[in-house]
DNA sequence: TCAACTAGTTTGTAGTGCAAACCTATTTGT
DNA sequence: ACAAATAGGTTTGCACTACAAACTAGTTGA
């Protein structure tokens, strides 16, 4: 039961939200009112440089946005998610959802676990 | 509850299962066990080029093989997908729901339910 | 003063996805 | 019989992308 499941909608999926990277970022942001680059840089792994550029990509997109300010004497980038952004995620886990369903379950042919 | 579901794990994703095209090819592949090349030209809607060329990294990835004969005098080209494919698969499944959970639900800021 | 650190941005490059052009053989039209 | 069209793909060319290395600008420590 529950609807087929249309593999093909997997062509639809947002490239700007699907890429790993952003995809890590925009959650992140999702759980929070705001979140400084420093702590993102260091959850997700990606270097300075990298975030950096999916950070413009998200903005240019109008996913995210960015605020630039000062701690003390020294400059603080946040980012937080935009209205924009958490409609995009929403929408992109509802395509994965139905992505899913055509994606055949573990098999689970035998009971040994292997991973590597 | 259920797991937090490391949303980090979005990282570490099988690029070459990632790429929609790619997926779909597999996914269709998974649920039989020999498909013909124009058929899935056909059903995904990628052009023979693009779709050459991904099959071609699949095979070269192990995941699918390529048996290439001829019907009557006319070439025919068909696809399926290998154990290690299956195994590719199963596991991106995974990954994909663990990272789902990563992902804020659709957000329901009301009570309605929408389906479509 | 000068080295080292912080907080990012810009640059360079290898790799990717895509469609257009191409290829070879067969079939159809005249 | 010969030209044109079609089938069934593959190769080529290009625009774009992800990533890390190199760079920039300000700050702190010695």
């Amino acid at each position: 039961m529950s609807t087929p499941g249309d593999i093909t909608e997997v062509m639809a999926l947002d490239r700007l939200v699907h890429e790993p990277a952003r995809l890590l970022i925009l959650a992140v942001l999702s759980g929070a009112k705001l979140v400084e680059f420093g702590f993102l840089e260091q959850v997700s792994g990606l270097s300075k440089g990298n975030l950096s550029s999916h950070m413009s990509k998200l903005e240019a997109g109008g996913l995210i946005e960015v605020k630039k300010s000062f701690r003390g004497k020294r400059p603080l980038t946040e980012l937080c998610i935009t209205p924009a952004g958490r409609r995009a995620l929403a929408n992109y886990r509802r395509q994965l959802a139905t992505v899913m369903q055509g994606i055949p379950a573990p098999a689970a042919p035998t009971k040994r676990r292997r991973e590597e």
